[in-house]
RNA sequence: CGGGGUGUAGCGCAGAUGGUAGCGCGCUUGGUUCGGGACCAAGAGGCCGUGGGUUCAAAUCCCGCCACUCCGACCA
């Protein structure tokens, strides 16, 4: 390829809209053309990065047993009501008619597909277990897309289904799935993803896992321990608390507390530390607008995925009106009408005495709240955000720090949740219907290669490791106009298409300043300079886009130098 | 979904108090240059997001849409 004709600008300026380096770097590089929001187009050089990503994740599937196959990216509605996805799913998910007036979908993610495929198959245990998987556009109508190839509508994802017989038997599979993905990250260039416990969400199932480079621009929190291998998305992370409960009871008193609305108002109010304060979190049910209260220590925020999980639907924070019963900035456990509303205590109130907190009339505070003793016993839940500092659930230390990250993949062990719904059973050995249990698997690839970029980048592009660059060698002529310099140049690419190495020629006529720049932003790892300077020494210039390795080369030894390069790079992941 | 911001040339932007458009980069042609985004000269390129209103006259003032974008919520 000649980067003469290469589709795509390569640009000075940064655009005004992009927050991210990579989405930067992969505007200003000619890789990519945003076509809507959240929606892009790839020239040339993303799409053999993306292309050589997704070689690596077959190799890597196919070495574990997958067989790719091929889901369509529309399906009818009927077969998304069958898991009662379709109704239970949200505006992510596209709805439209086709020309009959039949509901159809556009798919965001395949499970319904994958078990639609392979129902009538396997209907015999002697076909278990087995995995399929492929590589396909999915489409997520997202609120809110964002930072570049992070978060998109529609992207291209590597999703795989497992199907096993035994819970046993998905846990060992699970087990070769994930270390193939530590294989997988590690060949695209970034080993340094970590594996967190994570939230299964709307999947279902149980054990999950994502994989996350951290990142302060990722959109993820994940709560690490410094001392243990803890390491979970703060949306799973368990908080433990230890209460201490020093000094005497103090008995329940009414305090009259005008203008104070807040938890930290009381607190400051009555001089006490908040961890002595009960606040309340008012929530309402998605569906019915039922109001839950949660009450947590006043230093504690609510994980809203938990509180979701716990009650099994959705909420959103409460809107507190007139005449509902709750007195916004004066609620508390103390008199609250537990008939009316769904009220929750959170674990960090277990044991605690000398509480402040409101007393469910204007203008009211209580002082010397004890639970056990005021309201009596309760059910305490684990419902609060695991906090910066806090104990790992673990190794019990106060060693939890929060990161960033960014979510390059997932698993999950799905269970039955789709086997039963859609009614997929076989006969086992006995003779009897059994419904099989699913693990799935997902990989953005998209998001992987802007990952990439994120992790390896400079001021001047992307450094693109061996694996996945775009081309391997990138020839710079730096005077095309010299006779000699230019015969050179082009026996060289001449013989590298030759000898099959991926290469990309930069012969035009311009000045070294634009060549060099643009060659930084296409950030290929080998970049080979004929020069009239070098030429009068007999020699071209080697050098590698990280700095690591710059030489003068004799014109006659360029090749074979190269290809050495090229092999050493790709067996060391570099 | 809530709250901000912005829509003017391919990109980045300027266009107080209304008088149908400009700068830088890029692009074309010619010339001089040539190891980290050169210089000179001459060009091409705009329904000023869109619909309505006010006005003799609207990029500019008013109203409604739409799109993009940022923060937050949500997010297999």
């Amino acid at each position: 390829m000649k980067i003469d004709k290469l589709a795509g600008d390569r640009f000075k300026e940064r655009p005004s809209d992009c927050v991210i380096d990579s989405h930067a770097l992969m505007i200003r590089g000619g890789y990519m053309k945003g076509v809507a929001n959240g929606i892009y187009s790839s020239y040339m050089p993303l799409r053999r990065i993306t292309r050589k990503i997704e070689n690596i994740i077959r190799e890597e599937m196919d070495a574990i047993d997958g067989q790719e196959v091929q889901f369509p990216v529309v399906m009818p509605a009927s077969l998304w009501a069958e898991s009662g996805r379709y109704e239970s799913i949200g505006s992510e998910l596209a709805r439209f008619n086709d020309r009959n007036g039949t509901p159809m979908v556009l798919g965001m993610t395949h499970e319904e597909a994958a078990v639609q495929l392979v129902r009538e198959y396997a209907n015999s245990y002697t076909k278990y277990p087995f995995m399929i998987y492929q590589i396909q556009t999915k489409f997520r109508d997202e609120g809110r897309p964002r930072a570049g190839l992070i978060r998109v509508r529609e992207f291209t994802m590597k999703d795989a289904y497992s199907f096993h017989t035994s819970q046993e038997d998905l846990e060992r599979y699970y087990q070769i799935c994930y270390d193939a993905y530590n294989r997988i990250f590690a060949r695209c260039g970034i080993p340094e993803v970590v594996t967190v416990k994570s939230d299964s969400g709307m999947m279902g199932g149980s054990i999950s896992h994502e994989y996350m480079l951290l990142t302060p621009i990722g959109e993820d929190s994940i709560a690490i321990c410094s001392e243990c291998d803890y390491r979970a998305n703060m949306e799973a992370a368990e908080s433990i608390i230890e209460n201490k409960c020093e000094g005497e009871d103090k008995p329940l008193e009414l305090v009259y507390t005008p203008d104070i609305h807040t938890i930290e108002d009381i607190c400051s109010f009555l001089h006490t530390p908040l961890e002595e304060s009960c606040k309340a979190v008012i929530y309402q049910k998605n569906m019915t607008d039922e109001y839950v209260v949660v009450f947590i220590r006043g230093d504690l925020d609510v994980n809203e995925t938990k509180l979701t999980n716990y009650l099994g639907e959705a909420v959103h924070p409460g809107e507190v009106t007139e005449g509902c019963g709750l007195y916004a900035g004066f609620t508390g456990p103390y008199g609250i009408d537990t008939e009316k509303f769904t009220v929750l205590f959170d674990k960090s109130l277990e044991g605690t005495h000398n509480l402040s907190c409101g007393a469910n009339k204007p203008e009211h505070h209580y002082t010397g709240l004890k639970i056990s003793r005021d309201i009596g016993e309760v059910e305490y839940i684990d419902l609060a955000k695991i906090k910066d500092g806090g104990i790992c659930p673990n190794c019990g230390k106060h060693s939890i720090g929060i990161s960033r990250g960014i979510e390059v993949g997932n698993i999950f062990q799905l269970g039955t949740k789709y086997t039963k719904s859609m009614d997929m059973q076989y006969l086992d050995a006995q003779g009897n219907l059994q419904y099989p249990i699913m693990g799935c698997y997902g990989i953005g690839v998209g998001r992987l290669a802007a990952s990439v970029c994120e992790a390896h980048h400079d001021d001047y592009g992307p450094v693109w490791p061996m694996s996945i660059a775009p081309w391997h060698v990138e020839i710079c002529c730096l005077r095309a106009d010299d006779e000699n310099c230019r015969g050179v140049s082009d026996k060289l690419y001449d013989d590298m298409l030759n000898d099959k190495i991926e290469v990309i020629y930069d012969d035009r006529n311009i000045r070294p300043g634009a060549m060099f720049s643009d060659a930084d932003l296409l950030g290929i790892p080998v970049r080979v300079i004929v020069s009239p300077r070098n030429l009068a020494e007999g020699v071209c210039e080697i050098t590698t886009r990280d700095k690591q390795i710059s030489e003068k080369i004799p014109v006659s030894e360029v090749i074979p130098f190269v290809k050495d390069l090229i092999q050493k790079r790709i067996s060391e992941n570099k």
